[in-house]
DNA sequence: TAGCCCCTGGACAACGTTGTCACCGCCGGG
DNA sequence: CCCGGCGGTGACAACGTTGTCCAGGGGCTA
């Protein structure tokens, strides 16, 4: 009595506000044994009809909700994953999160997420809250490049899958898309419309997707036997100023690039913005864009893009994951899946009649 | 013994593979009790810089985590908020989830969200799986009309707060945007720019923000004195197949609409599709959509929205939801968030003139 | 030097559930 | 009539942590 707040003491006097019954209380009031509440609530055989129907009376009238929390604790599952990702809000993630929610949901878990803001203390930070609360998997979108952290927790039993990326420093299972063949693809897509001075604007460098991307634009570049002129390449963040600033130099230079290839969804609809605000050139600027976006058929001209389907991607890893909670074995695995063009005809402008 | 797998048997000698250590074996390595250990995990004061790194030796030897379960268990305080919306993937829920998100992590707590898939049943099951879990609170995004189940679980403490629409047959905290002005001043605005004949093609008329969309059309209408043929209005799913077929119809109709207002971002998105499949008519067809959505801004004409701020909504709850965590009372409060009509282009489009 | 207090550390119960095991009464068969 | 078995039920420990309470020792003051 003496830690009951004394306003309350009055309005509820069988139990405190905020204070929930237990099966304890079940038990008494249907005058039953603890563990004939457990069974019934867990709907285990050894219960008359009678005993049940008395136990569910009492349920009801009390309002009991099994405690998860006491249940977790006692069967060491938690019946729950974690995904850690970069930004909920992002396009991209939305239908990646909504997949692996749902391959969660089918196995009857459910999801905690987090953003990790591309910010790797706030990934560690994050991904190891939810190891505190014993998830039983996780799957990571990383943001940084070590994690090695990570290491005790699996070798306890937290299942793990990285998306998107690979991790950094140990060995883990990981789903990616092939951002290489992607980029290659889409590089020498625009080489066959006739393109030579193509511009590539990329994210951080030291994002996965972002360094394949640009080794795939490297790649089909050489094997076309052109040149890459410094000028060509910019990476860095995805913000709006940036991107509009690195495009409009490669566009405003002595030898103006032809054509842009936009390294993922954020830089493309950035590019295509400052593509729309720029005077019509007598020659309309090639663009082709990582990653498809709604509306990007509805643009003129439509935006060809390198789509990669991100619900796919999810649901991948999603799987894999629950497969290794189901005690699948082996090595680590590394899944690539395949990125697709889609022509929409930004990527099959022809370069100027000079060049 | 008899529950190691035999070839793990050999491979950790101390303890099997996915048990812990506890504190109990930290305690025991680093010859301290229990409660010292506890009290460094949780930087309580009272222990000598000696016995303090002794005991963190003994953390990283192990590789020890606290299990949060158990804190929860003994704490009654889980920090984690549940949030239950229609879809994640939908490009309106990820600001939203991230925003409630960035004030949950503000405030120390965890994000669990599942999506509702805008069934009701599936709702309950999901808002009632997180009660189990002792969520201390809950932002609902309702799928259904009756949340009356919802009562006992308020009554016991869990925090609740309705986004978007109200709650159903409870009297509970909402939040939400201002749909029937925000419709209003779309309609009127459409009018005001010469329009007679305006479409409305909507949601299902069970969801609140639908009803009330649909109320501010049809109060716009009558302020103008205008009548409103039954042809005019099309309520149902948001699936494209369906609006496509209502608002073809609408455009076909002997007497047909000049203008249409679109009553969510799915629509106008389907709406903007139509128009740009069909010849081009002399006169373009006027279009205001409901809710602001990426690139509105690139499409020719740019499309005249009402803008809501969906993170907006997603960080009033979230604070209003904490605040009542925090013991703040008084009885449920409403609070309307205003929209924002943002001219494009697609609204200032004139009617033909031979209306 | 005696007495007292503070500081550190540990023993123990409790949180609400589930798994194990034992008990009770009743049945049929010997 | 007794015994074995079985279906139904309950007592009890354990999960890993935290809060309460107490003990012991060292330093300080009178």
């Amino acid at each position: 009595m003496t830690d009951t707040a004394p306003g309350t003491a009055n309005r509820t006097p069988t139990r405190r506000y905020g204070t929930r019954p237990t099966m304890k209380d079940v038990a008494a009031r249907a005058g039953v044994g603890l563990k004939t509440v457990s069974r019934v609530v867990n709907g285990e055989p050894g219960v008359t009809p009678d005993t049940e129907r008395r136990v569910q009376e009492a349920i009801t009238a009390l309002g009991f909700r099994r405690n998860d929390s006491a249940r977790i604790l006692r069967k060491g599952r938690t019946a729950s994953i974690g995904l850690v990702l970069e930004d909920l809000a992002d396009p991209f993630y939305g239908p990646l999160s909504r997949a692996v929610e749902e391959v969660a949901r089918a196995h009857g878990a459910l999801l905690i997420n987090g953003s990790s803001a591309e910010d790797p203390e706030r990934e560690q930070e994050l991904v190891l809250a939810l190891c505190a609360r014993r998830v039983d998997g996780l799957v990571i979108i990383p943001a940084g490049h070590d994690h090695r952290y990570l290491a005790p927790e699996m070798a306890a039993g937290i299942a793990t899958v990285f998306v998107d990326r690979p991790a950094g420093r140990i060995d883990a299972d990981a789903v990616l898309a092939d951002s290489f063949g992607g980029s290659h693809d889409a590089v020498a897509h625009l080489i066959a419309h006739g393109h030579r001075r193509i511009g590539f604007l990329g994210d951080l460098p030291g994002i996965h997707t972002a360094a394949e991307r640009l080794r795939g634009y490297h790649a089909a570049m050489s094997e076309a036997g052109l040149p890459v002129h410094d000028a060509w390449v910019s990476l860095g963040p995805t913000d709006p100023e940036r991107v509009r600033t690195a495009a409009t130099a490669m566009l405003d230079a002595a030898e103006p690039v032809t054509a842009l290839f936009a390294g993922n969804n954020r830089v493309t609809v950035t590019v295509v913005r400052v593509l729309a605000e720029r005077p019509a050139p007598a020659t309309p600027v090639a663009l082709i864009g990582f990653d498809d976006f709604e509306l990007a058929d509805l643009l003129s001209p439509g935006i060809t893009v390198i789509a990669q389907d991100s619900a796919q991607l999810g649901r991948t890893a999603a799987d894999l994951l629950f497969r290794r909670l189901d005690g699948a074995g082996g090595d680590p695995r590394r899944l690539v899946l395949p990125t697709r063009l889609i022509p929409r005809g930004s990527g099959e402008l022809p370069p100027p009649a000079t060049s």
